[in-house]
DNA sequence: TCTTGATCCCGTAGTGACTACGGGTTGCAG
DNA sequence: CTGCAACCCGTAGTCACTACGGGATCAAGA
């Protein structure tokens, strides 16, 4: 009998990293298959799904969205894996990193510039903080 | 009868560039005030409630959270505009911010490193973004 | 004055990607 | 065989909105 296999949720959570929580809402949504389970109904895994959990971790990691990483895990089949179709998702993901980069260096300037100057002016009747927010647009 | 004046929400929405259903919720969390209604009980605003939504405008642009805001928003009462605990809830977030950037460059540059030798080895028998997402942790 | 159509009302539910809770069951070590 | 850790499931909460739906109100034109 081959039922005594596999991980439970919890050991599977703590040799992933992920939140055993996390891992049920996978399920949930489609990202992990259901895995076997024992007479009483605890979920055992087996290395496939610790295979494609991890994957999934490390796409999450590098900041794909679940549909992605849906996509990306349809195109990971042994069978076609269509590096063009991957390489097309990674580098639009690619891009949405580089335009969050630009906004948040932009944004880095502005907020270092004002907190800078309000500790030059400390002893100032104003603040230049709530001066930029305050300021007619 | 000083019913008359103000501005439906409508108006300040599209004076604001504050999306209408935004400026209700703002008001349902305490954000904005309770402004004057009609008679029929549609929403009247002030010059002051304009100022008001402008200035979280002005902080949601910049990354500042809902609490963050309330908090600028209790500094920047006219009678005790700490210009100190102003500088450090602003310096707080700038550091936010610098710690995104870090993590998003560190993100981009593997991405943008593997997404690369995707392009070289187009007609390769593995896929380098897939190979990263299988690697072995 | 009446009608029409735009605007506004409110409460509720959905988004993304989880996380937390609670009350009940199962598994396993001692 | 007992006790308690680990697991089950469904639901609700998070953040900062956004969308929806069915009804009320407003203002302008005929």
């Amino acid at each position: 009998m081959p039922g005594r296999t596999g991980l439970t949720i919890g050991k599977l959570a703590g040799l992933s990293g992920v939140n055993l929580e996390t891992i049920r809402y996978y399920e949930r949504i489609g990202l992990m298959p259901e895995p076997g389970r024992t007479e009483g109904g605890h979920r055992l895994y087996e290395p496939a799904h610790r295979q494609r959990l991890a994957f999934i971790r490390r796409a999450r990691e590098l900041g794909f969205g679940i549909d992605g990483i849906r996509a990306l895990l349809g195109l990971a089949e042994p069978h076609r894996r269509s590096c063009e179709e991957v390489r097309v998702i990674a580098s639009d993901h690619l891009q949405d990193v580089r335009t969050k980069i630009a906004d948040l260096v932009r944004l880095e300037a502005i907020l270092a510039g004002t907190v800078e100057r309000c500790r030059d002016t400390a002893a100032a009747p104003s603040c230049s903080v709530l001066d930029l927010l305050e300021a007619a647009a």
